[in-house]
DNA sequence: TTGTTTCATTGCAATATTACGATATAACGA
DNA sequence: TCGTTATATCGTAATATTGCAATGAAACAA
Protein backbone atom coordinates (compact mmCIF):
# COMPACT_ATOMS: atom_id res chain seq x y z
CA UNK A 1 0.00 0.00 0.00
CA UNK A 2 3.13 2.19 -0.16
CA UNK A 3 1.52 3.40 3.44
CA UNK A 4 4.14 2.86 6.10
CA UNK A 5 2.09 1.16 9.50
CA UNK A 6 4.18 3.75 12.08
CA UNK A 7 1.41 3.38 14.85
CA UNK A 8 2.83 0.13 15.33
CA UNK A 9 6.73 1.17 16.03
CA UNK A 10 8.49 2.75 19.02
CA UNK A 11 8.90 6.45 18.58
CA UNK A 12 12.74 5.45 18.86
CA UNK A 13 12.32 3.04 15.67
CA UNK A 14 10.12 6.03 14.05
CA UNK A 15 12.64 8.41 14.70
CA UNK A 16 15.63 6.50 13.45
CA UNK A 17 13.69 5.46 9.83
CA UNK A 18 13.40 9.26 9.39
CA UNK A 19 16.77 10.28 10.29
CA UNK A 20 18.07 7.08 7.91
CA UNK A 21 15.57 8.88 5.20
CA UNK A 22 17.42 11.92 4.90
CA UNK A 23 20.32 10.55 4.02
CA UNK A 24 18.79 7.58 1.63
CA UNK A 25 19.46 9.38 -1.52
CA UNK A 26 22.47 10.56 -3.14
CA UNK A 27 21.59 14.07 -3.67
CA UNK A 28 21.31 14.63 -0.26
CA UNK A 29 24.13 13.31 0.73
CA UNK A 30 25.93 15.29 -1.73
CA UNK A 31 24.39 18.31 -0.67
CA UNK A 32 25.47 17.27 3.26
CA UNK A 33 28.65 16.80 2.04
CA UNK A 34 29.12 20.08 -0.05
CA UNK A 35 27.78 22.46 3.16
CA UNK A 36 30.98 20.45 5.19
CA UNK A 37 33.37 21.03 2.45
CA UNK A 38 32.74 24.73 2.61
CA UNK A 39 33.97 27.31 5.10
CA UNK A 40 31.77 29.74 3.45
CA UNK A 41 28.04 29.22 3.24
CA UNK A 42 26.78 27.87 -0.15
CA UNK A 43 23.04 28.93 -1.64
CA UNK A 44 22.93 27.81 -5.17
CA UNK A 45 26.26 26.91 -6.28
CA UNK A 46 24.55 23.32 -5.15
CA UNK A 47 22.45 23.26 -8.35
CA UNK A 48 25.95 23.71 -10.51
CA UNK A 49 27.97 21.52 -8.07
CA UNK A 50 25.60 18.57 -8.34
CA UNK A 51 23.72 18.00 -11.77
CA UNK A 52 20.26 18.47 -10.63
CA UNK A 53 17.53 20.90 -11.72
CA UNK A 54 17.02 24.05 -9.51
CA UNK A 55 13.31 22.75 -8.47
CA UNK A 56 14.65 19.39 -7.27
CA UNK A 57 17.47 20.74 -5.19
CA UNK A 58 15.16 23.13 -4.03
CA UNK A 59 13.13 20.41 -2.80
CA UNK A 60 15.82 18.31 -1.41
CA UNK A 61 17.01 21.48 0.85
CA UNK A 62 13.13 21.44 2.15
CA UNK A 63 13.66 18.14 3.28
CA UNK A 64 17.01 18.17 5.42
CA UNK A 65 15.94 21.64 6.47
CA UNK A 66 12.20 20.02 7.70
CA UNK A 67 14.03 17.45 9.35
CA UNK A 68 16.38 20.18 11.26
CA UNK A 69 19.80 18.93 9.62
CA UNK A 70 20.43 22.29 7.79
CA UNK A 71 19.19 25.95 8.53
CA UNK A 72 19.26 28.58 5.73
CA UNK A 73 19.23 32.68 5.90
CA UNK A 74 18.21 35.08 3.07
CA UNK A 75 20.68 37.30 1.97
CA UNK A 76 19.40 39.49 -0.71
CA UNK A 77 18.32 37.71 -3.53
CA UNK A 78 19.96 34.44 -2.34
CA UNK A 79 19.57 31.94 0.48
CA UNK A 80 22.66 30.48 2.57
CA UNK A 81 22.35 26.89 3.84
CA UNK A 82 24.79 25.43 6.64
CA UNK A 83 24.84 22.23 8.82
CA UNK A 84 22.67 22.46 11.90
CA UNK A 85 25.79 21.14 14.22
CA UNK A 86 22.95 21.06 17.63
CA UNK A 87 20.59 18.48 15.47
CA UNK A 88 23.39 17.02 13.50
CA UNK A 89 24.68 15.77 16.58
CA UNK A 90 21.30 14.70 18.01
CA UNK A 91 21.22 12.84 14.90
CA UNK A 92 24.62 11.08 15.13
CA UNK A 93 23.66 10.36 18.78
CA UNK A 94 20.91 8.53 17.36
CA UNK A 95 22.13 6.48 14.75
CA UNK A 96 25.02 5.78 16.75
CA UNK A 97 23.28 4.17 19.49
CA UNK A 98 21.31 1.95 16.98
CA UNK A 99 24.58 1.07 14.57
CA UNK A 100 26.80 -0.09 18.22
CA UNK A 101 24.10 -2.43 19.48
CA UNK A 102 25.99 -5.12 21.43
CA UNK A 103 27.30 -7.69 18.51
CA UNK A 104 28.88 -10.31 20.71
CA UNK A 105 25.81 -11.60 21.30
CA UNK A 106 24.30 -12.06 18.20
CA UNK A 107 25.89 -13.08 15.06
CA UNK A 108 26.92 -16.54 16.10
CA UNK A 109 24.49 -18.79 14.20
CA UNK A 110 24.62 -19.17 10.69
CA UNK B 1 10.11 10.53 -12.42
CA UNK B 2 10.71 8.43 -9.41
CA UNK B 3 13.91 7.30 -11.01
CA UNK B 4 17.38 8.49 -9.00
CA UNK B 5 19.99 9.90 -11.10
CA UNK B 6 22.69 7.49 -9.63
CA UNK B 7 24.98 8.22 -12.08
CA UNK B 8 25.69 11.69 -11.42
CA UNK B 9 26.84 10.87 -8.01
CA UNK B 10 29.83 9.18 -6.91
CA UNK B 11 30.52 5.25 -6.00
CA UNK B 12 30.39 6.56 -2.17
CA UNK B 13 27.62 9.24 -2.25
CA UNK B 14 25.42 6.16 -4.21
CA UNK B 15 27.04 3.44 -1.29
CA UNK B 16 26.10 5.64 1.58
CA UNK B 17 22.36 6.16 0.14
CA UNK B 18 22.02 2.52 -0.33
CA UNK B 19 23.09 1.44 3.09
CA UNK B 20 20.73 4.42 4.66
CA UNK B 21 17.47 2.87 2.61
CA UNK B 22 18.32 -0.16 4.96
CA UNK B 23 16.86 1.82 8.26
CA UNK B 24 14.64 4.57 6.18
CA UNK B 25 12.28 1.62 7.66
CA UNK B 26 11.01 1.22 11.33
CA UNK B 27 10.08 -2.13 10.37
CA UNK B 28 13.69 -2.89 9.28
CA UNK B 29 15.18 -1.05 12.25
CA UNK B 30 13.04 -3.23 14.24
CA UNK B 31 14.41 -6.75 12.76
CA UNK B 32 17.89 -5.35 13.23
CA UNK B 33 17.35 -4.17 16.99
CA UNK B 34 15.42 -7.90 17.18
CA UNK B 35 18.45 -9.64 15.70
CA UNK B 36 20.77 -7.80 18.11
CA UNK B 37 18.57 -8.66 21.11
CA UNK B 38 18.28 -11.86 21.20
CA UNK B 39 21.44 -14.18 21.61
CA UNK B 40 19.48 -16.78 19.65
CA UNK B 41 18.96 -16.65 16.18
CA UNK B 42 15.15 -15.11 15.13
CA UNK B 43 13.54 -16.46 12.26
CA UNK B 44 9.47 -16.17 11.57
CA UNK B 45 8.87 -14.55 15.55
CA UNK B 46 9.87 -11.63 13.75
CA UNK B 47 6.55 -11.89 12.18
CA UNK B 48 5.28 -12.12 15.91
CA UNK B 49 7.24 -9.47 17.19
CA UNK B 50 6.91 -7.26 14.82
CA UNK B 51 2.84 -6.54 14.20
CA UNK B 52 3.02 -7.26 10.27
CA UNK B 53 2.10 -9.76 7.97
CA UNK B 54 4.19 -12.81 7.29
CA UNK B 55 4.81 -11.91 3.22
CA UNK B 56 6.24 -8.43 4.38
CA UNK B 57 8.64 -9.34 6.91
CA UNK B 58 9.81 -12.13 4.41
CA UNK B 59 9.94 -9.02 1.56
CA UNK B 60 12.37 -6.91 4.16
CA UNK B 61 14.28 -9.22 5.66
CA UNK B 62 15.16 -10.11 1.84
CA UNK B 63 16.17 -6.61 1.51
CA UNK B 64 18.46 -6.63 4.63
CA UNK B 65 19.85 -9.83 2.83
CA UNK B 66 20.52 -8.61 -0.54
CA UNK B 67 22.26 -5.63 1.04
CA UNK B 68 24.20 -8.59 2.90
CA UNK B 69 23.74 -6.79 6.81
CA UNK B 70 22.05 -10.34 7.58
CA UNK B 71 22.94 -13.75 6.64
CA UNK B 72 20.06 -16.64 6.56
CA UNK B 73 20.33 -20.34 7.50
CA UNK B 74 17.86 -23.12 6.52
CA UNK B 75 17.23 -24.89 9.44
CA UNK B 76 14.41 -27.91 8.92
CA UNK B 77 11.42 -26.00 8.63
CA UNK B 78 12.41 -22.50 9.92
CA UNK B 79 14.48 -20.18 8.54
CA UNK B 80 17.55 -18.42 11.09
CA UNK B 81 18.53 -15.02 10.48
CA UNK B 82 21.64 -13.17 12.18
CA UNK B 83 23.51 -10.10 11.92
CA UNK B 84 26.46 -10.18 9.37
CA UNK B 85 29.27 -8.60 11.40
CA UNK B 86 31.55 -8.29 8.65
CA UNK B 87 29.41 -6.16 6.73
CA UNK B 88 27.91 -4.27 9.40
CA UNK B 89 31.08 -3.06 10.59
CA UNK B 90 31.70 -2.06 7.10
CA UNK B 91 28.60 -0.28 6.93
CA UNK B 92 29.22 1.02 10.32
CA UNK B 93 32.32 2.63 8.96
CA UNK B 94 31.10 4.21 6.29
CA UNK B 95 28.45 5.87 7.63
CA UNK B 96 30.30 7.21 10.38
CA UNK B 97 32.81 8.68 8.21
CA UNK B 98 30.33 10.57 6.53
CA UNK B 99 28.75 11.76 9.93
CA UNK B 100 32.14 12.66 11.51
CA UNK B 101 32.78 15.34 8.37
CA UNK B 102 34.47 17.99 10.16
CA UNK B 103 31.94 20.57 11.68
CA UNK B 104 34.22 23.39 12.89
CA UNK B 105 34.55 24.95 9.37
CA UNK B 106 31.15 24.94 8.54
CA UNK B 107 27.81 26.15 10.32
CA UNK B 108 29.15 29.46 10.69
CA UNK B 109 26.99 31.38 8.52
CA UNK B 110 23.43 31.28 10.21
C1' DT C 1 9.13 51.35 -12.86
C1' DT C 2 11.31 47.67 -15.42
C1' DG C 3 14.35 44.02 -15.92
C1' DT C 4 17.33 40.64 -13.70
C1' DT C 5 18.68 37.31 -10.50
C1' DT C 6 17.71 33.80 -7.12
C1' DC C 7 15.01 30.74 -5.00
C1' DA C 8 10.34 28.54 -3.80
C1' DT C 9 6.06 26.48 -5.25
C1' DT C 10 2.86 24.13 -8.27
C1' DG C 11 1.49 20.54 -11.18
C1' DC C 12 2.42 16.55 -13.39
C1' DA C 13 4.56 12.10 -15.10
C1' DA C 14 7.27 8.14 -14.06
C1' DT C 15 9.19 5.03 -10.97
C1' DA C 16 9.72 3.08 -6.16
C1' DT C 17 8.05 1.39 -1.87
C1' DT C 18 4.96 -0.77 1.30
C1' DA C 19 1.62 -4.10 2.52
C1' DC C 20 -0.93 -8.22 2.08
C1' DG C 21 -3.92 -12.17 0.14
C1' DA C 22 -3.18 -16.11 -2.45
C1' DT C 23 -0.23 -19.48 -3.70
C1' DA C 24 4.10 -22.17 -4.14
C1' DT C 25 7.87 -24.66 -1.99
C1' DA C 26 10.40 -27.38 1.18
C1' DA C 27 11.14 -30.03 5.38
C1' DC C 28 9.28 -32.74 8.70
C1' DG C 29 6.15 -36.08 11.40
C1' DA C 30 2.59 -39.51 11.50
C1' DT D 1 1.67 -40.78 1.31
C1' DC D 2 -0.67 -37.00 3.58
C1' DG D 3 -1.03 -33.23 6.48
C1' DT D 4 1.33 -29.62 8.98
C1' DT D 5 4.54 -25.96 9.59
C1' DA D 6 7.53 -22.32 8.01
C1' DT D 7 9.01 -19.41 4.62
C1' DA D 8 9.30 -17.43 -0.11
C1' DT D 9 7.22 -15.63 -4.21
C1' DC D 10 3.59 -13.60 -7.11
C1' DG D 11 0.27 -10.34 -8.14
C1' DT D 12 -1.91 -6.29 -7.03
C1' DA D 13 -3.47 -1.94 -4.81
C1' DA D 14 -2.27 2.21 -2.56
C1' DT D 15 0.87 5.59 -1.30
C1' DA D 16 5.60 7.82 -1.61
C1' DT D 17 9.46 9.62 -3.98
C1' DT D 18 12.01 11.73 -7.66
C1' DG D 19 12.57 14.99 -11.27
C1' DC D 20 11.53 18.88 -14.00
C1' DA D 21 8.97 22.60 -16.79
C1' DA D 22 6.34 26.41 -15.82
C1' DT D 23 5.31 29.84 -12.84
C1' DG D 24 5.42 32.85 -8.68
C1' DA D 25 7.71 35.83 -5.26
C1' DA D 26 11.22 38.69 -3.35
C1' DA D 27 15.34 41.53 -3.48
C1' DC D 28 18.11 44.34 -6.07
C1' DA D 29 20.01 47.49 -9.88
C1' DA D 30 19.38 50.68 -13.45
Amino acid sequence: MGLTKTEIFSEQQNQIAVFAKAFAHPARVAILQHLFKMDTCVCGDLVIEIGLAQPTISQHLKELKQLGLIKGNIEGTSVCYCIDQENWNKMKKILNEFFDLDISAAGNCC
